[in-house]
DNA sequence: ACATTGCATTTAGCATACATTATACTCAAG
DNA sequence: CTTGAGTATAATGTATGCTAAATGCAATGT
């Protein structure tokens, strides 16, 4: 295995999108290139590709000559950003079902045992989030599709501190567990419509949750 | 109106991006940073950010001190990009139906008649890969929904260069006018389950055609 | 008091120069 | 003849500094 060699560029990307997804850097902020240059002790160029990056992420607004901030997304914007990832991860799901082996079932009821113990421990942030996408991602393994695959992890990437914001608010996650083992169960059925129909419910659903959060917010700023 | 300041980054950006889609620079072929700014008499700088840009597009793959090359689709990635854009497509189209005006439906006709009197007078070329997206787009403009338009967008750029091919190789478009005329009507009509049902369809059919072509170059390599 | 013009400051855009990495080639050893 | 280490070369990655655009502020005139 070659170690692999990262360059500037991927760092400060990284280190930004982290800082954008805990919410250090709050949505609206600009991003000034020497600041960020400086604290991360490189010179602007990989901070201006990096931000190139993040702006193909749906990320941060790249404007010339103005500058750079953490994208603002509105309860509309929401809105049509969770209805594509319904759309789409019910396609890579539909792609995906009959392929999974007894193996892939296993695992991913291993994920969600210990996201739930998670939950009951009172781990609100963190693990939930990873240990829910990695349940997804499992599910869609086998779906061969590359790309549509791509752009499910760009969504909920980008959906991600957003719903982060709405477990810190909300004391946690309201779409209840049992509706992860629904849908786990529908996959062991191969039951390929009902599956597809059953996660399309429960993404609108959690979009449905975030959205109320979000017009509660944009109101109090009035 | 103010007078719009484009920087070197983004002319640069459109050179290149029409050099692949024009088919000046083929699939594969690798895009030199000095070359090119040289030709473009810029430094490096905007050359690589220009890249970096067209790799989120999907028109470039960029890795680490390799170097840039143009993407090169294979069949399935031609195969899966038609379908995800049938998918989004029929979507944007349900959002946009009921709110196409009358205008809108006059627009698109004017369009469509523009595009058939092109084809008629052996245009292969140019014009009606750029009418045939205009139509579309008049279809989809009431929708509102920004990121998916986005997406849609990005991907027909991408196939462009195939379908181009396409018609170069195959002496026009396949696909018969007469479907354009169709998905009209029953736009007309705002019967959405048709429309977008004849929609993927219709994108489909097209794609099958670019796979038999490109499957049948694929296979002369050998 | 208000608008407007011009200047100063800040910040982004870009060119040049240097550092680093990958690759092709040479040459020696097995 | 093949293989592998080492070096040369060409390409990419990054730092520094200069240029140009946008923003804020002050001064001037109405």
């Amino acid at each position: 295995m070659a170690i692999e060699h990262k360059t500037r560029t991927q760092l400060v990307a990284e280190a930004i999108r982290e800082k954008i997804l805990t919410g250090e850097i709050k949505a609206g902020d600009p991003l000034r290139q020497a600041a960020l240059a400086a604290e991360l002790n490189v010179s602007r160029i990989p901070v201006r590709e990096a931000l190139l990056q993040l702006e193909a992420e749906g990320l941060v607004n790249f404007e010339a000559h103005k500058g750079a901030t953490a994208t603002e997304l509105s309860a509309s914007q929401i809105d049509e950003i969770f209805d594509l990832r319904a759309l789409l991860e019910a396609e890579l799901l539909s792609h995906s079902i009959d392929g999974l082996t007894d193996q892939d079932l296993i695992d991913a009821e291993l994920i969600l045992t210990e996201l739930e113990s998670a939950m009951d421990a009172g781990d609100t942030h963190l693990a939930t989030g990873d240990l829910n996408s990695r349940f997804h991602g499992k599910l869609y393994s086998r779906a061969q599709r590359p790309q549509t695959r791509e752009l499910v992890d760009m969504y909920s990437k980008n959906s991600e501190r957003y719903v982060r914001m709405h477990i810190l608010l909300a004391g946690g996650l309201t779409t209840a567990p049992e509706e992860h083992r629904t849908l786990l169960n529908h996959c062991r059925a191969k039951d390929t419509k009902k599956a597809c129909d059953f996660l399309k419910k429960h993404i609108l659903g959690a979009k449905n949750d975030i959205k109320k959060l979000l017009l509660k917010i944009e109101d109090e700023k009035r």
